[in-house]
DNA sequence: CCACAGGATCTTTTT
DNA sequence: GATCCTGTGG
């Protein structure tokens, strides 16, 4: 097996002498090396599964990992091999350690949009921005393991932020509720101060593999760096030039840091691509070489010289979106290639919308990748919301929305009440209910449905911290579901169409949890907090390997590959995106070095886009684009002419400009006869 | 005191 | 197009 690597693939996955950084180019093949190197550990070297750990960033590079160790490693080997998220693992961790900290084993874990909500509250405004911005300080803060006090605050904002920062603390606590960075940060403070706990997962892990390392912020380093203390064996696998997640705290840095760190650190590089042609891995090149670089690496392939890259520009994004389309199903039909050998790579979400408007009309089959989450949507919120609840009972927020989610005669000033009442008593709205001075600020009339309420989930609860055998997570979901005739509230709020398809979400949501129960034999409260980590539900597998092209952000497209790769709005203003530039604080003052750094990060996901194609590549920009209601003339990206793309040939105009709908489709059958 | 209907306002990227 | 916010009716 180890044998099918190439020189620098295999020195990287038998290297178990110290702490060892693969510097990893696109494509060049580091998935297979972390695979090969855990088959290897578990395989040759007596490893055993469950004392090593390999994480990732995301769930779907994860679920890849097991799948593909599984085909290299004996199951009955395997079991117990740990390859998850950090976050998750630092859910497994706060799980277990959860009464060091003065928590809950079932604490909830609240996303953004709730903790946006608690800022909200605290800070007294409805300024959206100001409230993303606090949030985004405090978020950043924590990922640089900075606690309130050890905050000096410069500017009346920043002060502002961190008497918020106290406060949401506080608040998150009386909640039992940890937010996304907390699943990290906790962990690191409990080693760092806890030597026992410590000294035990040290211990425990034998071996840690990290994926994706240039997307590590400091808290996650921290975490790596304090688990591997003792026995200091670790592949950290990354590549600079991929580096996007500045904007969530993750420090290219980390790389250096390393090697000062680490003395004896062994480097590794990978620069052989095995995924694109020439003329993609030239463009790229040329793009990066834009960007200063930690680590020099050139990569080559031998793959061949490839098809010239296409630059076509469009008058807007409808006919971009059409051309796109067009273009896919002419070379579908041509080249004989299937559906899902094509990708539409875009800046933000809301460039799909446009897209899948018109591969719905030109009848092209298509999934979303990333974007909108599966659990952002309110249906699905709304069963969490009692899921919470269920099992946290302390979860304000959750009890808020369920209690107001289906309507069941508790309004605003009920609830005001109540929560005036819960803070003088120093408890949580749902254990107010049961005080017995509650019918002082609240009449008889309106706790009435607060206290049936509040029965209810009692009763569930009870039955649910009970063993699996005993209550089944299925008939606990289902007496719930009839409980709060929530397919009836569906279809009093919304059309049927509309009712129909978030009712389907939500038996979707309960056929998920069932399932995932009985995989992994959990009760239904235990898997409530894997649930906040999840973005996307995940398919089953004949769901997901369906025959579709994949529309896709840049972000979410890292780690993937395609044939044909069309990425669109390669414009100035969208990529490199810029913020709006009355946002907050003077633009003029915006300091330099900061835009500077935010156009590398843009170059980087530039690159990142480019090298998923692996034969063909076409981009497209808009003359006009629409924003909010203006029209507003469009140039090209910068890092179009970066590409150094000289012959003009390579730079086309919509080959459909100007034509109707019944021309468009004449000239597409054309396409289609004639390659 | 509660619920709903219609209007304005957005849109960077994600665990 | 979806979510928040506001004003009006039950």
């Amino acid at each position: 097996m180890i044998n099918q690597l190439n020189p620098s693939q295999k020195e990287a996955a038998i290297y178990l002498d110290g702490p060892c950084l693969v510097l990893a180019g696109a494509g060049s093949g580091k998935t297979r090396v972390i695979t090969q190197k855990i088959a290897y550990l578990i395989n040759q070297c007596g490893y055993e599964a469950r004392s090593i750990v390999a994480l990732t960033f995301t769930n779907k590079a994860a679920k890849e990992m097991v799948e593909r160790v599984s085909q290299i490693v004996d199951k009955r080997l395997s079991k117990g091999l740990t390859v998850c998220t950090f976050h998750a693992l630092g859910v497994r961790f706060l799980r277990q350690e959860a009464k060091h900290l003065g928590l809950k084993e079932h604490f909830s874990i609240l996303d953004a949009t709730d903790a946006g909500q608690i800022i909200q509250e605290m800070v007294g405004t409805t300024d959206k921005i100001r409230i993303r911005i606090i949030q985004q300080q405090i978020s950043l803060w924590k990922n640089n393991l900075l606690e309130p006090d050890d905050i000096q605050p410069a500017t009346p904002d920043e002060k502002e932020a961190q008497r918020i920062y106290r406060n949401y603390e506080a608040t998150l606590k009386a909640y039992q509720s940890v937010d996304f960075d907390d699943l990290i940060r906790l962990p690191v403070l409990l080693m760092r101060h806890n030597e026992e706990v410590c000294d035990r997962w040290q211990k425990r892990i034998k071996y840690l593999l990290v994926d994706e390392y240039q997307d590590t912020n400091i808290c996650q380093y921290e975490w790596v760096k304090l688990l591997t203390a003792w026995h200091r064996r670790f592949t950290a696998v990354g590549d600079d030039d991929q580096a996007i997640y500045a904007w969530r705290g993750a420090t290219i840095e980390n790389l250096a840091k390393l090697t000062q760190d680490y003395t004896d650190l062994k480097i590794i590089k990978l620069e052989q691509n095995y995924r694109s042609v020439d003329t993609v891995l030239n463009a790229a090149n040329q793009v990066i070489a834009n960007n200063p670089n930690l680590f020099k690496k050139t990569l080559w392939s031998t793959l061949g010289k490839g098809e010239p890259i296409q630059v076509i520009s469009m008058e807007n994004e409808e006919a971009e979106a059409e051309t796109v389309g067009m273009r896919i199903s002419a070379a579908h039909f041509n080249k004989k290639a299937q559906w899902k050998d094509f990708a539409v790579l875009y800046r933000g979400n809301h460039q799909a919308r446009i897209i899948e408007k018109a591969f719905r009309q030109l009848r092209i089959p298509y999934t979303i990748s990333g974007g909108q989450s599966f659990f952002d949507k309110a249906e699905i919120r709304d069963i969490l919301a009692y899921l919470r609840l269920i099992a946290n009972n302390q979860d304000d927020p959750a009890f808020i929305r369920a209690v107001t989610t289906p309507k069941r005669g508790v309004g605003q000033t009920t609830l005001q009440h109540l929560g005036e009442f819960a803070v003088s008593k120093q408890c949580a709205l749902f254990e107010a209910i049961f005080h017995e001075n509650v019918d002082t600020v609240i009449q008889e009339r309106q706790l009435k449905p607060l206290r049936l309420f509040a029965d209810f989930i009692q009763d569930i609860q009870k039955r649910a911290h009970q063993a699996v055998e005993i209550q089944n997570p299925t008939v606990l979901l289902d007496e719930l579901m009839t409980y709060i005739r929530y397919e009836d509230f569906l279809y009093e709020h919304h059309d049927d169409r509309s009712a129909q398809n978030r009712w389907q979400n939500v038996l979707d949501l309960n056929e998920w949890l069932k399932r995932k129960a009985e995989e992994d034999d959990m009760r239904l409260i235990d898997l409530v907090q894997h649930i906040a980590l999840i973005t996307m539900l995940e398919r089953n597998e004949q769901e997901q390997e369906q025959d579709a092209v994949t529309l896709s952000t840049l972000h979410a497209s890292k780690g993937l590959e395609f044939p044909y790769v069309h990425m669109v709005g390669v414009e100035e203003g969208l990529l490199p995106h810029m913020g709006k530039e009355d946002e907050y604080g003077d633009p003029n003052k915006d300091n330099e070095e900061l835009y500077i750094q935010r156009i590398q990060e843009e170059r980087r996901l530039m690159y990142v886009g480019i090298t998923r194609a692996q034969y063909e590549l076409t981009l497209t920009w808009c003359k006009k684009r629409k924003r909010n209601r203006e029209e507003l003339n469009r140039e090209p990206s910068r890092f179009i002419a970066e590409m150094g793309l000289e012959d003009k040939q390579q730079r086309l105009s919509d080959p459909f400009k100007g034509m109707s709908a019944k021309e468009r489709l004449a000239q597409l059958k054309q396409m289609i006869q004639k390659p």
